[in-house]
DNA sequence: ACAACAGATCGACACCCGTCGATGCAACTC
DNA sequence: GAGTTGCATCGACGGGTGTCGATCTGTTGT
């Protein structure tokens, strides 16, 4: 039968520290906090699997689907979805051999929260 | 008389490459152009900076007053303002002696837009 | 049990980035 | 014109990060 391991989040789902900055001065641990998030997204090769994923017909697409076309070694994609689950912009599950990813739309809703009103 | 110097944007107002990445998957010159602006604000200093400007009662802010409030050095913060600038999040106008900043809503719209339809 | 395979981890390398003191520059004051 | 002031720029240092080849771990298939 095969195994089945569901990625545990390193953070919350959707608890972003933060109001959107129009509404006052971020205290340093919220920034801190903040920029971890969009630390992830601050690098093309992630913004690319970022989007396969977000845009994947099945809700959900399989590591091994990243590698070509992405045009980076597996090792290096392998690190750029740790960066983006430890995120939280992502979860992985572990079906097998294989690991798939799906898209957290709380926590990207919970991004433009802070970018706007 | 005093000397009005107006910040001339290193990237156009609004036009922000790319649609949301629902929508598909970003080519590598979108994904290096997006990861720009997101890299600008993959900062503490800078988002508590960023937030500083946005939160003005009078919708700008000077330098000046930046510099203690922030907890940095005076050329730090100028480094961190010129990355915001060139990101076109923010607009510099020099009056007299002294920056002033204001945010660039539009930019922020739009950034908002690539995060979710 | 053994081979094959997917993916994570390790080690190493080059490069970028945040930070600050010192300096330069332009505008105001006297 | 000389001194002052606000800000940008320069040079240097230390730490962080993207990248890949090699290796390890765990699962599937024979």
């Amino acid at each position: 039968m095969g195994k089945v391991k569901v990625a545990t989040p390193t953070t919350n789902p959707s608890d972003l520290c933060c109001r959107p900055f129009t509404a006052g001065v971020l205290s340093a641990a919220d920034a801190e906090e903040l920029a971890t998030t969009f630390k992830a997204l601050a690098d093309p090769a992630r913004l690319r699997l970022m989007s396969m994923v977000a845009s994947a017909p099945d809700g959900e697409v399989c590591a091994c689907d990243l590698v070509e076309p992405s045009g980076k070694s597996q090792p290096t994609v392998s690190h750029h979805m740790s960066v983006l689950v430890d995120a939280g912009l992502l979860t992985r599950e572990k079906r097998g051999r294989w690991a798939w990813y799906r898209p957290v739309p709380e926590r990207l809703d919970a991004l433009r929260g802070v970018l706007a009103p």
